[in-house]
DNA sequence: ACTTCATATGTGCACTTGCGAATATGTTGG
DNA sequence: CCAACATATTCGCAAGTGCACATATGAAGT
């Protein structure tokens, strides 16, 4: 066996149940839909998928604490990102999840809306001077 | 681009929550990995998990109605085998979290408890007359 | 048909989860 | 310090989930 200590292996402490729990909701998939490619400032969130700011952040909240995702702030702006987990077979979990959601058409829509609402922010009063997301184009998928 | 007509691809109609709130539960998890490699005759579920009959059945619904197990009538028993679902990012989740379970102490307990029981049935009043699960030894892992 | 055994399902209850509405926290600029 | 803005948290409620208990279904033997 040839396990160096770099290897992350599966660690027997971690429980899937956390990260199915946070995976099984609608919201929380659109969310990290989202940020999959990118990271994202809240308001765009709750632009994006038409729905009430404490909706957002407190399914935003429920991914932070399973692990999956991290905040950054910004100044009044709070950016979110995916954070892949160190448990190896949560990570794959997390990535073959993404590689699905990238699929289907409503989520399609989504990221199709935040890029018009970043070439486009005028249109979207909340957003006249929120901050853009980052690193557009490039994936981890 | 060279797919071929037998390459199972990501079914877009598939929905991914159901899945996730079918795994998001401990007592299905313990049952998953218990029919990871075998088939399983419902009372030997009773007596490895040492939970009532009513409870056992329901999760194992649950996970039929979620399209991961199937369940074949033999007599009075039913037995639960595995089934990989059609969706291939799903299928691959499933196995991955099998893989994952497979690590834990409590998983290795579990199995460790159903080849005792099977080796000396004596033991268990309840499976004196049961039916041994099937394909002990191979694994689909 | 009746009983027994194996499994499934209905019922009521405690607990959890998601929601909207209101409010609190944290940051910036005046 | 205060006002304005972005985000987070609290609260009360409606809906969902898991459980124990009781009961129903289904198969096999008498």
């Amino acid at each position: 066996m040839m396990y160096t200590a770099g290897m992350a292996k599966t660690q027997a402490g971690f429980s899937l149940d956390v990260l199915f729990r946070a995976l099984a909701d609608t919201t929380r998939l659109r969310l990290l839909n989202l940020i999959a490619d990118r990271e994202i400032c809240v308001c765009y969130f709750v632009e994006i998928l038409k729905t009430s700011q404490p909706k957002i952040s407190r399914h935003l909240a429920y991914l932070r604490k399973a692990g999956i995702v991290a905040s950054r702030r910004e100044g009044k702006w709070m950016h979110y990102r995916l954070t892949i987990p160190k448990d190896e077979v949560a990570a794959r979990i997390l990535r073959e999840t993404l590689k699905h959601l990238q699929e289907k058409p409503e989520m399609k829509r989504d990221v199709a809306r935040l890029s018009s609402a970043c070439c486009a922010p005028q249109k979207y009063v909340l957003l006249q001077s929120a901050p853009q997301p980052a690193v557009f184009g490039a994936s981890i998928r």
